[in-house]
RNA sequence: GGAGGGGUUCCCGAGUGGCCAAAGGGAUCAGACUGUAAAUCUGACGCGUAAGCUUCGGUGGUUCGAAUCCACCCCCCUCCA
């Protein structure tokens, strides 16, 4: 069963590196095994990048073995130099702490914790981590691991080779302290397998070597390929910034349509390995869509696929909802519940007083967030890129606010979608 | 502690007294083309509707004029002790 699990990860191409392979299919079919993937707290949400790992603990658990979610209240501390380019400030504890509370929260959404003997678990490594000394530390620890070896790594290489940075012994040190939760996982849990990202490899091998030196265990350890766009930019990332998991920080809107906007190049292999969708159907979806003329329908199957496993059902509709207003329906179409409907989804929405309206469209829209600069809004003006409630509005218009947010052409006396350029929308109640 | 090299607009990276709001590339935004794609082309890209205002690690200084020169300070890197 699991080396079938195995082979449905080969086909999504979600593996990458696997440390102990020859033994790893036969270890795995042995029974319900115990493997954990590490979550440290950068910020209070986890983002997209986080969702492949997150995802892979879920697919094991659903062959039959016992993820834990590991939230690194002590590694987040340090910092994982990691193929960073530059040493990272320190966060305080306080925060940190915080940012565990949160993350432990949204990463027991991905596995189930009433399955049986394959039940998961969110553990923290501050835990076993707090308690020890600096001298038992170096002495117990420390001692199993070359320095010699610890440079050799690819993921700190660049740190210790390039000029214009460098490598604190804090970050240095944050292997050992890594390699120590593998070390104290796969004593206290009979964890054996580590699972992460490709530039988590330094630190599992490290782990693995460890393991055997402590505890005399053989442990196993699977990498992730770093998710890429064809096109060479970063994933992840829009104009808006990060695409957080958090629904306070990513509305589900932005979310589905962040997905929905997946190039073609990229949209079958993020579909491998964003979604639970059978590899054959997703084979299928590529055949079918090659055969249509126009539009595939791949990103809209992603989109749907991703925004439910995150936001859930709720989440997925009021997305679509808002999708389909906007792109697809006509505001006139739209009731007034439809437009409270909008804003309650999640459109952003604003709201602004006729007496205290601001001198220019350009201070409107920036202030509400369309537009970094008033310059972009000029630009978009220039070009006829601003529609207010579906009407042109030409940069002459500029100063009279009051003109284009005129009583006639407000929807039901109070509302005025604007749309800047093709995709941003913002809804302005007037009162 | 000593010697040397650095810190430029989101990122990389030019600029070494006026022609600099600062080359070039990337990212980003908008337009055309399209499928709410990709590629390509066009425009924008410190802030401001504008007059104008504020930037080149920090603080002072020299000068008619500084990112560029001087002093001190902070931070980073390399080597030596």
């Amino acid at each position: 069963m699991s080396s079938a699990l195995l082979a449905d990860l080969r086909a999504r191409g979600l593996i990458f590196q696997v440390a102990g392979e020859d033994a790893l299919p036969e270890w795995l079919d042995g029974g319900p095994r115990t493997l954990y993937c590490g979550f440290d707290p950068t910020a209070d949400s986890l983002h997209i990048g986080s969702l492949v790992p997150l995802l892979m603990l879920r697919r094991f658990q659903l062959a039959g073995h016992k993820p834990l979610a590991l939230v690194g209240g002590a590694t987040g501390m340090i910092g994982d130099p990691s193929f960073k380019a530059q040493e990272r400030k320190l966060n305080t504890e306080g925060i940190i702490q915080d940012w565990v509370e949160k993350l432990k929260v949204q990463v027991a959404q991905y596995i189930d914790f009433d399955a049986g003997d394959c039940s998961a678990e969110v553990i923290n490594n501050l835990d076993w981590t707090e308690g020890v000394d600096v001298l038992t530390f170096l002495r117990d620890v420390g001692k199993h691991f070359s320095v010699n070896a610890m440079i050799a790594k690819e993921s700190v290489k660049q740190r210790l080779d390039r000029d214009g940075s460098g490598i604190s012994f804090t970050e240095f040190a944050y292997m050992i302290l890594q390699s120590y939760d593998f070390a104290e996982l796969s004593h206290r849990y009979d964890c054996s397998l580590q699972i992460g990202g490709s530039d988590q490899w330094g630190n599992i091998t490290g782990g693995i070597d460890l393991a055997r030196r402590m505890y005399g265990k053989q442990v196993f350890g699977l990498t992730m390929p770093l998710i890429t766009k064809s096109d060479g930019s970063k994933f992840g990332k829009t104009e808006s910034g990060t695409i957080w998991l958090d629904p306070a920080r990513t509305s589900p809107y932005a979310f589905y349509q962040f997905w929905l906007g997946v190039g073609d190049d990229d949209v079958y292999r993020f579909l491998k390995y964003f979604t639970f969708l059978d590899v054959t159907e997703i084979d299928a979806l590529e055949a079918a869509d090659a055969q249509r003329q126009g539009r595939p329908e791949a990103q809209s199957v992603l989109a749907s696929e991703v925004t439910g496993l995150v936001h859930g059902e709720s989440g997925l509709q009021a997305a679509m909802r808002i999708s389909e207003a906007l792109f697809s329906g006509s505001l006139e179409a739209l009731s007034e519940t439809d437009v409270l409907q909008l804003r309650q989804d999640g459109l952003p929405a604003s709201c602004v007083t006729r007496n205290n309206l601001p001198d220019t469209l350009t201070q409107l829209l920036t202030e509400a967030g369309m537009a970094a600069s008033g310059k972009q809004i000029k630009d978009a003006l220039g070009r006829g890129a601003v529609l207010v409630n579906n009407q042109v509005i030409d940069l002459a218009s500029n100063g009279d606010v009051s003109v284009v947010l005129a009583l006639e052409g407000a929807l039901y006396g109070r509302f005025y979608l604007v749309k800047l350029g093709k995709k941003k929308y913002h809804l302005f109640e007037v009162s």
